[in-house]
DNA sequence: TGTTAGAATAAAAACGTTTTTATTTTTCTT
DNA sequence: AAGAAAAATAAAAACGTTTTTATTCTAACA
């Protein structure tokens, strides 16, 4: 389709040397000319802009670079488990990269990704980046309540935004979810309904966001003046396996539960195995309200009630932060909470029987 | 947890200088000492060594960048579609991503990742990178059936690596996924099962593994002497939504399908969401077989028949192959097609009642 | 009409490498 | 033991910027 206009590039990239030549002007005045300096007159500016533009100049990344100690890389730090079986899990970063690089587009910075493997990756990775200058400015998730990498970045001052608060009184930029008030509200909601046993489903207790979530969870309970049933929480990692898994197990409990919060669409998927295989029916044995990673739960059969928020929005909002933060802006002004949308496909009643 | 050590990190890092200072030599033979060139004797070589690990030297990239006019950096095209509604698609892209950044670790290259919008971003992406020299390589996906990347970097001579072949006959490196003997293992299976008219979930057919996904399936009815299906054949983007309306559609044709082949998971699910609105059950009512992605089809309800291939090594195959191609070696070498397992998780014959 | 302050521009140095060229040292010949 | 060849090392240049310092030019002042 094409038709071949074969460029035959011989000629280098133009420099700022080349600037010089055709204008007449010194590399030092086109290179203050180009980073808009007030020290050099406006009409030359505009007469360096002019051959800039005519002969397609683009600053060279690497020259920049050297002078001036900068890689203009934004890194993110992506984690992967390790587990060959549980290939959904992580999933959702697509989404954070794409945010992340739509934020970045038409800067100088580019989006380096580091995969990490666990958390003291995540903190090894973290201090090569800073101590070898390999990025500018750091963005990473999965944040546990007492993070080392926070420590480690704020200490040496490099510019960094999570995706998710520690439970540290630090100042730092970050993006989270409400996943206390999300915990809160799912529970409130089959509480109202008339579940008394309620199994949560959460990650590890190490991450911060388990613990925003218990709390919330036990807020719930606290609030109806009922007895949470702190005896229905699992915790795992996040994958199908784990949701399948947990059903089975609760319900063999003496007093097993009749709803069931689930933390991502992963482990939703799992759970709504789990009870098929066993022969409960959501919506009439059982319900279920999960939180929706991946805009997937209106297909499931049947379609959950879930909380929603899209994670490239937050993506976005990391990479604009973080671009912010290197500009040297105050880490207490980059701070934002979303609360994510209820999206309600089912009573979670049990069809008005428990009320 | 971490005890303090606080390393008042004043020092800038060693530099080539900083070690032709401790051991006497010139920088020039220091740089050429750690680069193993042969015009060092060995002991002094030995010492600059000696020397390097001592202080901890880590060659400045920057530095390095200039002068050799590398960059150091692979990049990955990851494709994200814009459709707001489709957020699982692209999904499996961090496997690959984590198989490329497994073949680069150790190595002085970093992974740079480029989101993008269509194939139209992608040209114009890739002309960047090449033109601009943002990396030394390029890891790319989505391959169409005339793919202009691929003329444009092979025009280029530009080191790259395709996931996924292009039907024009050029020198360049790939990795596959042996898509036309899948789809051919899969209806060949259905129609041994008995069924005579079978659907074909298949993505746009530009793609190139479109149409060997076409071709499997053609040869499979035509070794079995049968007239193709294919006006069963149904294209589209491979969300979940496509799937379920796609399953909506056929089944009111005049001859509807009995059987559906699967191009991911995420048309599957909703291939079964589709299923389950219309009161189909499938292994009763109809067959299904699928292509796992991202290894949750166990837990579909029912589980289906499906082809397995882990990304995660396709990606490590295309991180090795970009290496190697970077260091000169010939693209013709550098290609591997590789056949996914079949998982039986149905007899895939409506309970032999066809046969 | 010289001085001089200020504006505009130029020159030079630096960032950390690699590579080309030059110099010194060692080894071999005879 | 002198000379040449080979081996080892050093010096210098270069990559493309930015920044610091130096120079030139213009205009204002006395």
């Amino acid at each position: 389709m094409a038709a071949h206009m074969h460029k035959t590039r011989r000629t280098p990239p133009p420099t700022i040397k080349t600037l010089a030549e055709i204008t007449g002007y010194s590399i030092a005045t086109i290179s203050k000319a180009l980073r808009d300096s007030p020290v050099v007159s406006p009409v030359t500016r505009d007469l360096i802009f002019k051959a800039a533009r005519e002969v397609g100049y683009q600053a060279n990344a690497r020259g920049m670079a050297l002078r001036t100690g900068k890689s203009f890389q934004a890194a993110v730090l992506m984690p992967v488990t390790a587990a060959r079986d549980y290939e959904w899990d992580g999933v959702e970063y697509t989404q954070v990269l794409s945010g992340v690089s739509q934020a970045l587009e038409g800067t100088d910075y580019r989006m380096s990704v580091h995969v990490i493997r666990d958390a003291a990756d995540g903190v090894e990775t973290a201090r090569r980046i800073v101590e070898h200058g390999l990025a500018d400015g750091l963005i990473f998730s999965g944040i546990l309540a007492d993070d080392p990498r926070i420590d480690l970045l704020v200490d040496h001052h490099f510019p960094f935004v999570s995706m998710g608060r520690c439970r540290k009184d630090l100042d730092y930029a970050y993006v989270d979810i409400d996943n206390e008030w999300a915990a809160h509200a799912a529970t409130a909601r089959l509480i109202a309904g008339g579940h008394r046993r309620i199994a949560l489903v959460n990650p590890e207790r190490r991450l911060s966001y388990a613990l925003d979530r218990l709390d919330g969870f036990a807020r719930a309970f606290r609030e109806a003046g009922i007895i949470a049933s702190m005896d229905l929480v699992v915790e795992g990692d996040l994958s199908t396996h784990f949701g399948r898994q947990s059903v089975i197990e609760l319900l063999q409990a003496a007093e097993p539960p009749t709803a069931f919060v689930c933390i991502n669409e992963s482990t939703t998927l799992g759970v709504l195995s789990g009870l098929g295989s066993l022969g409960r029916q959501v919506g009439v044995d059982i319900d279920v309200i999960a939180y929706d990673d991946i805009n997937v739960s209106a297909y499931f059969t049947p379609p959950v009630t879930t909380f929603y928020q899209p994670i490239e929005v937050l993506g976005r909002t990391l990479g604009q932060f973080l671009l912010k933060r290197m500009e040297g802006e105050d880490p207490k002004a980059l701070r934002q909470v979303f609360r994510p949308t209820l999206i309600e496909r089912q009573p979670d009643n049990l069809g008005g029987r428990l009320a």
